[in-house]
DNA sequence: TCGTGTGTAAAGTGAGACCTAAACAGATGA
DNA sequence: TCATCTGTTTAGGTCTCACTTTACACACGA
């Protein structure tokens, strides 16, 4: 994992006692035992999968795109996109990359206007 | 897999005779046995790990984005972008999803200009 | 002190990914 | 006919992932 990156694990668990939620009250809606979500927020195991992840951070209201990156997992349904376009999106993505939060914003804006009309 | 798409190994089969390469000669360049390259050639076995697929791409001269995606593998590097910026490149990812072959590359252009320059 | 709540430790499981060695079968050419 | 190519079959191995069960230890209130 990423040094500067807070843990996964650690993340969770802050955010689940903000909210004064139990650790078995939550296994129970993610649908896993509590000893392995004891463990996954102590960062012991690894991150559970996608649809898991995900009804996690509808739980703890954060947005499930960065909480999957915590989770070191890539979208599924960007995974389909990639691979149906894998060289226009490969070089988009890529291109994309040395540019900051603003101009993304831009792009993304364009591609809309590209697309929408 | 999608229908309509030709699978990885009947692909790379046809690719690898095409250039007139023995599939022992082939499987020892990769790294791997012949017999293993002989599953995967015939879709009894799922495609192999990304370094590998990189060296057939190599091999049989195609796009390694490509053939990464026919392999049902997004690319780690590609990975590693989304997760530095998940929510604007899911959301690029996205909105970029409509268009057509030469809007993308358009997009492309322009998100090149953007940090070039 | 009983029960009921919290989280934790230790060990194990089932499935799938990724791969191998050994033996074999058919064609080709000497 | 014998060696030597070609790819294939059989029969596994080993690892990692994504979890579970069972049992435990502590704290709180009644």
């Amino acid at each position: 994992m990423k040094a500067g990156t807070e843990k996964f694990g650690a993340f969770i668990r802050r955010e689940r006692e903000a909210r004064e939620i139990g650790l078995r009250e939550m296994a129970k809606k993610i649908g896993v035992s509590p000893t392995y979500l004891s463990k996954v927020e102590r960062d012991e195991f690894t991150p559970p999968t996608e649809d898991k992840v995900r009804s996690i951070a509808q739980i703890i209201e954060c947005d499930p795109d960065e909480l999957l990156a915590m989770a070191g997992r890539v979208p599924s349904d960007l995974a389909d996109i990639i691979k149906r376009h894998p060289v226009e999106m490969s070089a988009l993505l890529r291109t994309a990359n040395g540019l900051d939060a603003e101009e993304l914003a831009r792009l993304a804006r364009q591609a809309r206007k590209a697309k929408g009309e």
